[in-house]
DNA sequence: TAAGATTAGTTATGCAGATAACTATTATCC
DNA sequence: GGATAATAGTTATCTGCATAACTAATCTTA
């Protein structure tokens, strides 16, 4: 692949994630979520209470990362974190009402989003593209090998 | 569109973000860059000298990021900043040989992270690939509407 | 020409996310 | 059982990028 091609890919993708990271943070901030946080409502929501090594998986960010996503979500009252009985280590992170009711906010600005992202592509096109950017993903993914996870999808 | 499908698409965006970005990371690190830099390279490697207004603008970030950029990297050694002879406001930014020299290694670096980025794909959607992530990038882009230019592409 | 608006750039500060180094607990294996 | 390895989580510190507030220079215009 030349210069050219290589060039115009790598910049699309970077500023693909700056911009679709900025349009989220414009449309959180009157929820009075910083982007990021979203991620971790609704990982809650969908699957139910977890523990942090768990949402550090699933949201494909480091342990500290969500030490500080949990203790700042939880500040502003919208998760809750429990002793997991089983292991002392861990802690059990779960949605609050109040944090449940993001989420469902949440869930709509993310149709939103997501519907302003891809108008004017074809519908065929919306259809394959979170495959193919998830085969990008997996392809770059150096976290998956490290936790015996295989690759995206 | 229902939730399943856009939380499909923002994630796979958001996750996308991280491990390109990561990756690079991993790939500028031996050359002493921090992902970011290279796009001020690269720029100044296609165009030549520019202010750090035009700067501001071709990355896509704001301009007190640009000033963090370009102290770091006059720092080490890769750009000069000399004044503009034509406008006492502005500063002209331009790679010094080693910069040069560090530009044309990431030109090579690029090329591979593109390939290994795209791997699995078909040759017909690599080469859509740019486009309909540009595309994508328009639909989110606030920051096109702000300075009279037109969106994307 | 003098007043106001715009533009180039910087500083201060805040956020997300990363790595490194650390503690506390649990698992493994001789 | 006891030493060792692995795991859950935190703290400290680094990065990029953002906005807000500011200075200095240039442009506009009345």
């Amino acid at each position: 692949m030349d210069f050219e091609q290589a060039d115009a890919l790598n910049q699309a993708i970077r500023l693909l994630s700056l911009r679709h990271r900025a349009r989220a943070a414009a449309l959180l901030a009157p929820l009075g979520l910083h982007p990021g946080q979203e991620a971790l409502l609704l990982e809650l929501d969908r699957t139910g209470p977890r523990i942090q090594a768990e949402l550090s998986e699933a949201l494909g960010c480091e342990p500290p990362s969500v030490t500080l996503m949990t203790r700042k979500l939880e500040a502003s009252g919208h998760i809750r974190r429990k002793p997991a009985p089983s292991d002392r280590r861990a802690s059990i992170v779960e949605l609050t009402d109040s944090g449940q009711a993001l989420a469902d906010q949440v869930k709509q600005l993310w149709c939103a989003l997501a519907e302003e992202t891809v108008t004017g592509l074809p519908a065929e096109t919306v259809a394959e593209l979170p495959g193919i950017l998830n085969t990008l993903t997996g392809n770059v993914d150096t976290r998956a090998h490290r936790h015996g996870r295989r690759p995206g999808r």
